[in-house]
DNA sequence: TTAAATTCCTGTAAGC
DNA sequence: TGCTTACAGGAATTTA
């Protein structure tokens, strides 16, 4: 499923094929993919529109157009944001697609449909409750170490959910919440509070590699994930930990645990992640 | 205020 | 072989 890496990755290949372009026309095929405003207004308010850049935050997808206007993507589970020729057969489940003026044409597809399409300014956005309040993101170089363990102090719930909580941090999901933790040698129910700072540290740490080397392999294409020419990650191959309850540890050997929490599956070793 | 549980949705895989 | 059932999970919503 998409996370950050994910999206990240999307978002860079997409960039030089968007930026200039002009949306000469949008069709909506399952119009309640549409979150924000009403898919009529959606359709009006897009066509025409110059695409100015292509950026992501947390696991959203900005694509920026004149005048302050933003097309934002959020794939959930199982979106697909693609760049065809507009000849390429219609895949099943795709909802929505975007003609640009070169000729190319741009489609979500999203089978389990927990994806949406949102239009409006940053703050018309946040202000409709359209796109709710992110944390900061992981791998800005801003973002230290010393922020994470403020953001981490008091907090009673465990360092799983935390770090699934996209209030907390932007972008992090089940995949490399387990794989920072593993990274980390931390345990997913240790409760966030209790964590010293040099623990955090750790965690912030583990957490950054775990994501900018899932972007350096394009990311994961655990169940549906692809980029936007429809091919797949690297990184699924290079997992530690998720999608590998039951197998032996790749540091002791002994078999992988599988918990659940915050009805998430979460597999990490018990010898290793104290 | 925070944390946990519930809900949405469909493809896939396990089990009978 | 073919059917039924359980399961996967991001995040909005509800409950405690």
């Amino acid at each position: 499923m998409p996370e950050l890496p994910e999206v990240e990755t999307i978002a860079a290949d997409l960039r030089p094929h968007l930026v200039g372009r002009t949306v000469v026309r949008c069709e909506l095929l399952f119009p309640t993919i549409v979150r924000h405003p009403e898919p009529e207004l959606f359709i009006d308010s897009v066509v025409g529109m110059r695409i100015s850049s292509v950026g992501r935050r947390g696991k959203y997808i900005l694509i920026r157009l004149v005048d302050d206007l933003m097309l934002v993507v959020h794939l959930g589970m199982s979106g697909q944001l693609r760049l065809v020729e507009p000849s390429t057969p219609l895949a099943t489940h795709t909802h929505a697609t975007l003609n640009l003026d070169d000729g190319m044409q741009l489609r979500y597809r999203d089978p389990r449909r927990f994806g949406r399409l949102l239009l409006g300014t940053e703050a018309a956005l946040l202000d409709s409750k359209a796109m709710p309040p992110l944390g900061p993101e992981p791998i800005d170089p801003g973002f230290g170490a010393d922020d994470m363990y403020q953001r981490f102090r008091r907090r009673k719930a465990k360092l799983k959910a935390i770090l699934l909580d996209q209030s907390t941090i932007a972008g992090v999901g089940n995949i490399y919440a387990d794989e920072s933790l593993h990274r980390a040698r931390l345990r997913p129910d240790r409760i966030a509070g209790s964590l010293s700072k040099k623990s955090v540290r750790r965690l912030h740490e583990s957490l950054r590699e775990s994501l900018l080397v899932a972007i350096q392999n394009r990311g994961s294409s655990v169940d549906t994930y692809r980029d936007a020419w429809g091919e797949f990650g690297g990184q699924q191959e290079r997992l530690l930990v998720y999608g590998r309850a039951g197998e032996p540890c790749f540091t002791c050997g002994r078999p992988l645990s599988l918990v659940r929490i915050a009805g998430r599956s979460s597999v990490f070793c018990r010898r290793c992640q104290r």
